[in-house]
RNA sequence: GGCGUCGUCGCCAAGUGGUAAGGCAAGGGUCUGCAAAACCCUUAUUCGCGGGUUCGAAUCUCGCCGACGCCUCCA
């Protein structure tokens, strides 16, 4: 039984969905004006872990990622740029869209965008105004009423009366309640613009979310996710926005990773203190940053440093030698010990399967993984030929892909395989001879190169670095 | 100040009332010409501190100390 840490009851809920063997989840994705950093990829990689689970546990999952591209940074980039806010933004989906590819993260069910979905915000916000959530300020704003919403604040766990004093109200806002939040923002001259019955204006933040939810999986759904730096305001006012429209509970489970941290901060934009996906993955594997992740709790923060990439990284290794082939010579293991190997790594699948179904204990999962690699290299030490090692390296792999890992070794060209394999076979004539220093010579100088080699009773193997 | 999360081996970290998973690092060993890799063994009588509940608590409860996040745009 599946069971999910709800931040709106700030409890551990068995798993339970509208609708049988459906998910309907929603994720909250990124505004698009700059590149993505790695704290956009933990989070994309925590819900990307979560959804796979999900159908892996046999559930059809309809995963939907927004982008936000239209928004105040993404005008404001714009006119630095000079170029125009859709183009910009259209550029920055593609880009993120490659940066997830790159990270191993599945691509979402759908990825709606505000500039497509105009039409729906506006009748979104009419239907606020008419039950008298909202209500249309002389400057052309609209507003959410949120004294009208007698549950507001429920999921951050705030009072209005508590919140009131850092409340503040921008020069030029006619709210009737400094909490009251912007649901349509009037255009400023030259600014990017939609028609509406108040006026030329865009979206405001919030009700976009709300919008797409409804556009794409209807009144109710069952995760919405993001990061807990988005709870208040952000979801707190979709509950109020998408309730207060439909009459009928929102979302069932609200999931919220922590926040990556980076020199003890918290890294975001307006710190500065940013590492792009890109940076990250031209210096460490994909299966280094989803360690990362996996290692920890999606809860908590994550420490982002060279030392817990090294770490990933051994981790990462450590797995990928599960895979490693047995040597053609393999004598064999007695059928008890064989059966033994399959015992250990089915018991380490359900190992693995009652740590995720525990609020997704990535970090205990992570270490079944590791008792199948230990059952599987030792097997492979005792002479397990690779018919008797599949079975077991079959259930390991079916592991590692529900977590994303890919666990590939480095390949190169292919064109140098040929000289190496040549190289191999000269060091071993010389090997022969006892001449090691001549034999060392060639092992170190292609680990050099990047080529690993490994010696055993088998004969040399190589592998790149 | 308000709301919330969390403090477990040198480091990362699981554990959700029944007597401390896992990885890294460290030490010893097997294998090897030497390495590397892999394998085997060792490494927390103890879970921030102090009370309480219980036959029994890292796990529940109270207080204290400390760290972090949100309360303004943020994954």
């Amino acid at each position: 039984m599946l069971k999910i840490y709800n931040t709106l009851t700030r409890k551990i809920e068995e798993f339970q969905t509208l609708e049988p063997n459906l998910v309907k989840m929603y994720v909250c994705g990124v505004t698009v004006y700059n590149d993505a950093h790695v704290g956009h990829a933990m989070s994309a990689l925590v819900f990307d872990v979560i959804r796979r689970y999900l159908e892996y546990r046999g559930y059809t999952v309809k995963y939907v990622m927004n982008y936000t591209d239209v928004d105040d940074k993404i005008i404001n980039r714009a006119k630095q740029l000079g170029e125009d806010p859709l183009a910009l933004s259209k550029r920055y989906i593609e880009d993120y869209a490659r940066d997830l590819q790159n990270l191993n993260v599945l691509p979402a069910t759908s990825n709606p965008q505000v500039s497509k979905t105009i039409p729906l915000i506006i009748q979104f916000i009419e239907g606020l105004i008419q039950k008298g959530h909202a209500y249309a300020a002389s400057n052309g704003d609209v507003y959410f009423r949120v004294t009208s919403d007698d549950d507001y604040g429920r999921l951050s766990g705030r009072k209005l009366d508590d919140m009131q004093a850092g409340a503040r109200i921008e020069i030029g806002e006619a709210k009737d309640h400094p909490m009251d939040f912007a649901l349509w923002k009037s255009a400023k001259e030259g600014e990017i613009s939609w028609e509406s019955p108040w006026g030329h204006g865009r979206p405001g933040w919030h009700i976009e979310c709300s919008a797409m939810n409804l556009a794409e999986l209807g009144e109710q759904i069952d995760i919405h996710g993001g990061g807990n730096d988005l709870i208040f305001p952000h979801h707190e006012n979709e509950i109020a926005q998408s309730e207060c429209y439909t009459g009928r509970e929102f979302s069932r489970y609200w999931i919220h990773n922590g926040m990556l941290q980076l020199g003890g901060e918290k890294m975001s934009k307006s710190l500065g203190n940013i590492i792009s996906i890109k940076e990250l993955l031209s210096q460490r594997e994909a299966d280094v940053m989803r360690m990362l992740v996996l290692n920890g709790t999606y809860r908590a923060p994550l420490m982002f440093n060279d030392e817990t990439l090294d770490a990933a990284q051994k981790n990462v290794e450590r797995l990928k030698s599960g895979f490693r082939a047995a040597p053609l010579s393999a004598k064999g293991l007695a059928p008890e010990a064989a059966s033994a190997l399959v015992s250990a790594a089915e018991s380490a699948k359900a190992n693995f399967i009652e740590a995720m179904d525990n609020d997704f204990n990535t970090a205990g999962a992570v270490a079944a993984l590791f008792e199948s690699v230990k059952a599987i290299n030792t097997a492979r030490d005792n002479g397990a030929t690779a018919a008797q090692l599949k079975p077991a390296q079959v259930i390991f792999r079916e592991l590692a892909n529900v977590l994303g890992l890919k666990l590939e070794e480095k390949q190169g060209s292919g064109d140098a395989d040929a000289f190496i394999n040549l190289l191999i076979e000269v060091r071993g004539e010389v090997r022969k001879q006892k001449l090691w220093a001549t034999s060392d010579l060639i092992r170190d100088r292609l680990n050099e190169l990047g080529v690993a080699i490994e010696d055993s009773k088998d004969g040399t193997t190589w592998k790149w670095n």
